[in-house]
DNA sequence: GTCTATACTACGATAGAC
DNA sequence: GTCTATCGTAGTATAGAC
């Protein structure tokens, strides 16, 4: 498929580079195709651009959806253990897609549009983000019932950023762990580590 | 003083554009000088972005230098709820910092080398970061006496991200308080909270 | 649908006037 | 030291062949 080619491409050029230094001739070439289909089937480099957003969009929700689903379910009815067990799951989850290697091109376009948002920033958010925090904060005002919404949200932004660090600080994170880059070891006992401080933050309060 | 004009727009378009996205043109242009002053000044674009790094670590090592130099004097003697403080103190300054207006293009340019690290990184890690990274572990391992070096580094790498996300994560986090921008309230809000996880945190273990 | 060819604009570097 | 002028390259968009 000479679309799907294409818009991989493109999400890790965009997403290299920023919207104005990616070239349509480049993504184009690396896509063994002419700079034109991207016109013909994008219309051009913006539509490209947006078209990259709502991809990755769709494999975020493909990846993080069944969890979503499973705390949704459990929503309604269950305990504060199993509430912060789901909710420890679904920052390890997200700690697993920030460590893994097919996750690099995304974050860098997602970390772009968070500091400049576009157009695509929304379809990004709607198309998968928004579910997901949503839940959490959900999940977090039934395990933290000590706080009211904005003292949740609040904290729910302290726990995404535990995980979000290690993608976007992935450069000083490896030199504080005194590594190259980051392997099987260094993910296990960061995810450990972060297990340990979320729990600490989910149990504060109402023990 | 025309390099300081010229290091002033370069952060900005740099860190907004990427490198090969900004244009000396446009850079010389919003400086008010041609764009031959920048060859004649840093031999050229290149010459200009390693300069800009270097324009960075030292404004950063102005703002956090007082802190760290506190710390440092602290280091040997003090009791546990001395460190403990000044670990919330650090943090604190890092979260105002990246709440600041002005550290959005620092940042912007910080976060794009942390994702594709080039020879400005290490300017920037060996001229400001590396000496607040391992204070911090050094205090970190004074309050914290039940871990072990590799777990105190994992466990500052989780306390930074907690700051690091209100500025890498802004968009998010405005759509999860359902603001336009953080203001006054919604820093005051989130500097709290981040005292409070921090905290729960650093007590953890030998209370 | 996918290609080649082309029009037009903007880029970085540099030479030379002042 | 700062400017203008110019060169060669590379960008997006588009028209038209197949």
């Amino acid at each position: 498929m000479i679309q799907t080619r294409l818009l991989e491409t493109a999400i890790d050029q965009f997403g290299r580079l920023g919207f104005e230094g990616a070239s349509t001739r480049e993504i184009a070439r690396a896509s063994d195709t002419a700079m034109s289909s991207i016109t013909y089937h994008f219309g051009g480099k913006e539509g490209l651009y947006l078209a990259a957003a709502d991809h990755i969009a769709k494999q975020v929700r493909e990846i993080l959806g069944p969890l979503r689903q499973k705390a949704e379910e459990l929503a309604g009815n269950s305990t504060r253990e199993q509430t912060i067990e789901l909710l420890l799951a679904m920052l390890d989850g997200f700690a697993q897609m920030m460590l893994r290697l097919e996750s690099e091109a995304w974050s860098r376009f997602i970390v772009r549009e968070q500091q400049q948002p576009t157009e695509a920033f929304e379809r990004l958010y709607q198309g998968a983000m928004k579910a997901m925090i949503e839940t959490f904060v959900l999940l977090l005002r039934g395990a933290r019932t000590d706080l009211d919404d904005a003292e949740c949200r609040a904290t729910a932004i302290m726990l995404f950023g535990q995980a979000l660090v290690l993608r976007v600080g992935r450069a000083s994170v490896c030199r504080a762990l005194g590594v190259e880059a980051l392997g099987e070891a260094e993910g296990t006992l960061l995810r450990t580590r972060l297990r340990k401080t979320a729990l600490c933050i989910l149990e504060e309060g109402n023990g």
